[in-house]
DNA sequence: TCTTGACTTAGAGTGAACTCCAAGATATAA
DNA sequence: TTATATCTTGGAGTTCACTCTAAGTCAAGA
């Protein structure tokens, strides 16, 4: 599979699919005689594996380690799963946070237009 | 209030407090005889509210157009109410998307170390 | 054989959101 | 009054995550 078919089927631009493997975001794509590069599932499965973890917000430079550990073999598996955990964590507090957001948000919409302004004004952000 | 002590309540840079004035997304600070800011109540909560709403993700140019309608008094009601509810339906997807990853990456990690890879493999991460 | 189009690399450019800087005004303490 | 600290502005610089460009290679079709 070329880039660009690689590009299609995974909706990453030809470019970023180049940066993410030059960074090492995703591992090293095959290439055939004349070095240009040969998708295979396994790649393709990478790369919607990052995609879907960066639009989750993780860091690129957490990923970055993910991939460099798994490029080492079994040996590393517990600090791979360590990595998994932490920004597992991490992306479950943001989910709360997001979620009281959204409350908050509710509550100023549903109060809208009311004459309960007092009730908007007591709504604390920062918490 | 200076502008350092807002910066220190609100946990918000005073530069970035000042770029925040500058663009609009928050606004006019009141300011003594000399051109000082003066920051009050009203201005604390501004800046609590928008540091919630960019922590949630909410993009500038949105809250920047809402800070605008705010300004612009009643007549506005309808369109900064319209603003928040669209900017509430896209969090709720965002925080909806986000749980799905999170379910998928718990699975991931369940599953890491034992022995069935196949489980991971499965995992359809772009969709 | 020539053209077309897709690929390669290294490196420059971009936009968003700050973050810092210079030069100058103002305020407080010794 | 002098020193120190904090404020002001406009504008330059930084970082991140791409995105684009230039110069060149390679493969397939007319």
């Amino acid at each position: 599979m070329t880039i660009k078919e690689a590009s299609q089927v995974t909706g990453v631009s030809a470019d970023t699919l180049r940066y993410y493997e030059r960074i090492g975001l995703i591992p090293a794509v095959p290439r055939n005689e004349s070095g240009i590069r040969n998708y295979d599932e396994a790649s393709i499965g990478w790369i919607n594996f990052i995609k879907c973890m960066r639009g989750a917000g993780l860091p690129i430079e957490a990923l970055i380690e993910y991939v460099a550990l798994c490029k080492e073999g079994d040996k590393t598996e517990a600090s791979r799963k360590a990595i998994l955990i932490e920004q597992r964590d991490i992306l479950q507090q943001r989910i709360e946070s997001l979620q009281k957001t959204l409350v908050k948000l509710n509550y100023k919409i549903d109060n809208y237009g009311h004459l309960n302004q007092e009730a908007i004004k007591n709504i604390k952000w920062n918490e």
